[in-house]
DNA sequence: GCCGTTTTCGGCCCGACTGTTTTCAGTCG
């Protein structure tokens, strides 16, 4: 039977829903004083008379009707219907501390933000200034109420928790001295979304105990491993002691896990720790570890276990597909090879596709990107100059900057009207002059309209260096509808990127379906570059569809989509996913030096006939 | 939607605080 508490929480809620909806005031405020009224009673409603009810000052016919409904049925039907309206993700706002309904109202009908994550992105690229009963301070109220929102619920982008865990990981090798001790998990395979922080230390369990509660740490749970579930493919029989899996968490309320190792065993725990199931699985089949070979324990190093099992080394970041392993040793990407790997049967299995030249090379680099492609400066809704967007590029060493505001059809960011494109390319053209050799180039981030058109006419799209075309509107479409205006978007001879190819913002909006395969297999026969928009929250092309692009030769280009100078620094985000793929810098767009880059543009142009 | 009457409609309306305003709107306790 509902108590009072969850009745008074039922038409709570609903004088909040119809306040954003808009409706009656005095009708909201009849809901929210009976809610008031009934958490205040003395007695259960469930207890009283209809009669009893309407008796009560605040409680009329209609709501006395609807606490009958709530008694019997747990239900407040008109509290459903509001529900059905409402965006779940608008609903949720209403947990955070500082929106009520009439901002939330304006947020959702007016900036057309539908969940947190994209009203996260929206106060960091400074939109929500441009509001009516908006400004400074409730905009980064409302940034650092979601940021303890999203943290609090458990997953955390990488870049959010990076700072937090190289912090940690320096104190705990400081009090650990030289203990065996090391990051592994989520977070040295680089994931783009991390749950818990892992690492492996060979200490002292009570020690171990002792460092985190004296750090105010909570103690939440530990459990022995079994070997074979600490480290499938390693024989049980081999392992020196236990492994113990110890979770904690940390007053920020982040999960840290320590698998608690013996010294013998701490190399074959990490490596068994920084890798996907699929890849072990993989592994434990072609490394032909079995349970019965008796490898868990006595080695020094990782590179001790791969060339013990004739594999080269892979990065702890490509420990991912199971393919990787196979792609490794046919191939030997980054020119580690072991000649124990040549033998076996495995060779007469190598696909006639394996050990493209492209592969000897080193995963790409932060330091391997040459110039800035898709930033935004004043003249739509970028905070920085093109001068000092210019300059901050040359302090740190980039070649060239592309400049792609964004185009008409985005007035939420005060997208260029064609006469407005006239006048930033004269500014561009006087800052080359000025700052030769570095060189802007001049793009623009073109919306892809409803029916997947640009929004400028062939004409004006034909000025441009280059043309980023981006999905930034009408984001609900089924696949079919998603297809469409992407595969158009591509096929106009006009488009040089393919921007976030998805619209994903990470932990908080999944993107538009796709069918990936089709829009890469499109990008390959167009020439059309897709992007890795590097910032944290989107990385979007999905790193897992990096292989696939690169056996179609598509180019791939990391892009920090930045909205300020800061946002180069996103660049690093971007090559740690770009990594988990084996991109290469060969195959990356933003790493081709100034003349390369410069002969590609001219390729592109020339390929259209301009 | 509730209330209370100059009894069947018209008025209802916490105050402190913050932030965005320039006289007020929105949120919160």
């Amino acid at each position: 039977m509902p108590d009072n508490d969850y009745i008074a929480d039922q038409f709570s809620r609903l004088a909040k829903l119809m306040d954003i909806h808009g409706e009656n005031s005095f009708k909201i405020k009849s809901y929210s004083v009976a809610a008031f009224t009934i958490e205040k009673l003395p007695q259960q409603l469930s207890g009283l008379s209809p009669a009893e009810i309407i008796s009560i000052k605040g409680i009329g016919d209609a709501i006395g009707k609807k606490i009958a409904g709530i008694l019997a049925t747990g239900e407040l039907a008109l509290l459903e219907e509001f529900r059905e309206k409402t965006p779940p993700g608008v609903i949720e706002m209403l947990n955070l501390k500082g929106l009520g309904p009439k901002k939330i109202a304006t947020i959702w009908k007016e900036m057309g933000i539908e969940s947190i994550g994209e009203l996260l992105y929206a106060c960091q690229e400074n939109r929500l200034l441009l509001y009516r009963g908006f400004g400074e301070k409730t905009q980064k109220n409302t940034r650092d109420t979601i940021e303890f929102y999203l943290r609090s619920q458990g997953s955390h982008l990488y870049s959010e928790v990076e700072a937090y865990t190289q912090k940690m990981d320096k104190l705990l090798h400081t009090h650990f001295g030289d203990t065996p001790l090391a990051l592994t998990g989520e977070y040295r395979r680089q994931l783009e979304i991390i749950d818990r922080l892992d690492w492996v230390i060979a200490g002292d369990l009570p020690a171990i105990r002792h460092f985190f509660e004296s750090h105010d740490f909570i103690y939440e749970a530990e459990e022995e491993l079994q070997p074979s579930a600490a480290a499938a493919g390693f024989s049980p029989g081999s392992m020196p002691g236990p492994i113990t899996y110890i979770r904690f968490k940390s007053p920020e309320h982040l999960s840290l896990g320590i698998y608690c190792c013996p010294a013998a065993n701490f190399a074959a725990t990490l490596f068994t720790t920084s890798c996907s199931p699929a890849f072990l699985e993989e592994w434990t089949a072609i490394a032909g570890w079995n349970p019965a070979s008796g490898h868990g324990s006595g080695y020094g190093s990782e590179e001790e276990i791969f060339s013990h099992a004739g594999i080269p080394f892979i990065p702890a970041a490509e420990r991912e597909q199971a393919s990787v392993i196979e792609r490794f040793r046919t191939s030997d990407p980054y020119g580690t090879r072991n000649p124990s790997a040549l033998s076996g049967p495995a060779d007469s299995t190598v696909p006639a596709s394996a050990g493209s030249a492209s592969n000897l090379r080193t995963p790409i680099q932060p330091s391997d990107i040459r110039g800035i492609i898709h930033s935004h400066s004043v003249w739509s809704d970028g905070s920085n100059t093109l001068e000092e967007m210019a300059k901050a590029c040359i302090d740190q060493g980039f070649e060239y900057l592309v400049i792609s505001d964004h185009s008409k059809s985005a007035f939420y960011a005060q997208g260029l009207k064609e006469d407005q494109i006239k006048e930033q390319r004269l500014q561009i053209a006087a800052l080359n002059k000025e700052l030769a050799p570095f060189t802007i180039f001049h793009s623009i981030e073109s919306d892809i309209l409803n029916d997947g058109q640009l929004d400028y006419s062939d004409e004006v799209l034909a000025g441009f260096d280059l043309v980023i075309a981006s999905v930034h509107s009408n984001l609900k479409m089924n696949e079919e509808k998603a297809m469409m205006r992407v595969l158009k978007a591509v096929e106009n001879p006009y488009t040089t990127i393919l921007g976030h190819m998805t619209g994903r913002l990470l932990l908080s909006r999944p993107g538009y379906p796709l069918d990936t395969k089709k829009v890469i297999d499109a990008c390959a026969a167009n020439k059309v570059v897709i992007e890795l928009n590097a910032h944290p929250r989107r990385l979007d092309i999905d790193w897992r569809w990096i292989r696939y692009a690169l056996e179609k030769g598509v180019l791939l280009s990391v892009d920090p989509d930045a909205h300020s100078i800061t946002g180069y620094k996103d660049i690093k985000y971007g090559v740690l996913a770009a990594q988990k793929a084996g991109l290469t810098k060969d195959r990356n767009l933003s790493s081709f030096p100034l003349a390369q880059f410069r002969s590609f543009i001219a390729e592109r142009r020339a390929a259209r006939g301009v």
